[in-house]
DNA sequence: CACCCATAGGTACGGCCGTACACATGTAAT
DNA sequence: ATTACATGTGTACGGCCGTACCTATGGGTG
């Protein structure tokens, strides 16, 4: 579908965009974001490439976000929920501790999503959390989530070092690009669970 | 009369500094670039800041680097063969497994491994590294010196575990801005050993 | 229908950026 | 002492940046 579809009557003009009335245009610009700074990182992402990337006029950022901080903002709240929203999932549909492990065995072997997009801009988001604030907020929620999720399966000590080893897990696989040994990440994850 | 004529007999003139053969400036800048990356980020390191924090003229970063990549891959480098260096010693120094463990909680909850300056540039490193092939050969080196040092006293695979729980504990201690409880810790990387 | 204003679109401005480059100067070799 | 070269310094240029601001438009409401 192209988008002088909607243009019955009066036909295209030439070069002209027909994209009035975009009624979630602020949700695509903020998952646009995400893809953009997974590509150049934060240094690389600009109001411009956004919207290129975007097909939107320059003009629609400033719209839509107060400033470049507000885009930083809402694109890394946006990660860390979707992140957080899979694992809650993850964890809610183990019933035992024992498939609790398999399925977080499973999220750090596994190809869920592309690896490489999510971790570039989870870099970024700690390194910024590192240094604001109030971008610590967000990864604040994160880590709330992920052990209370945690700690339905798991005494709060477990679930804070099992927090740990997978983040620890997630980067060694990120950046040596080599898939992780299924048997070793479960051996690894019995023993910080069996107590 | 010429600037610099009078002030052959009084040391410094006012607002002229005295910088003329400087032999480590390229080394200094390095730091200094380190500096600028863990208060500003990739994103808000500029030829400019560093020479202004170096207090070095402007010209000085393209006599020394070919370009922002040289001078980034230098103070990376650098960082990763420091935090390298201070893993080996304290590995080195551990006699026995049992004291091995008492180093590496010593490392995650006191104050060497989390300098906050670090922990943002370890981020920054780790973004570029999961974008730019060229700065994965730095993140591999490092990982392999430090699984190197690990496996002094440890087995391949429970090297490899250490090596993840530590990176993610790190992590927690260092977004928390909390201090890790020492016995936690400790009971982790136990029960990672044990055998 | 007529109106209004939330949204869309275009453009200009001042600023910081990387980089190139011409020039200055100190050192070491002859 | 002269020279050659490595190093240091200042400045200018073109480009991308965030942002402000003005105009256009069309959907919802009376």
């Amino acid at each position: 579908m192209t988008p002088s579809s909607a243009n019955a009557a009066t036909g295209t003009p030439p070069g002209h965009r027909q994209r009035r009335h975009d009624p979630d245009r602020r949700e695509r610009l903020i998952d646009v974001a995400l893809a953009v700074i997974a590509e150049h990182g934060v240094a690389g992402t600009s109001h411009r490439r956004v919207a290129a990337a975007a097909e939107v006029p320059l003009g629609s950022m400033t719209y839509h976000f107060a400033g470049m901080d507000e885009l930083l903002e809402a694109a890394f709240t946006r990660l860390a929920e979707h992140a957080a929203d899979a694992f809650d999932q993850a964890m809610m549909q183990a019933r035992t501790p024992v498939e609790a492990v398999e399925a977080i065995v499973g999220l750090i072997t596994g190809t869920v999503l592309n690896r490489r997009e999510a971790m570039v801009a989870t870099y970024e988001l700690y390194s910024l959390a590192a240094r604001r604030p109030e971008i610590r907020t967000i990864t604040n929620a994160w880590m709330a989530r992920s052990r209370r999720a945690l700690e339905r399966h798991f005494e709060p000590d477990t679930a804070l070092m099992l927090d740990a080893l997978i983040e620890g897990l997630t980067i060694h696989r990120a950046l040596s690009l080599k898939p992780m040994p299924v048997s070793t990440v479960r051996e690894a994850v019995q023993r910080i669970v069996a107590s």
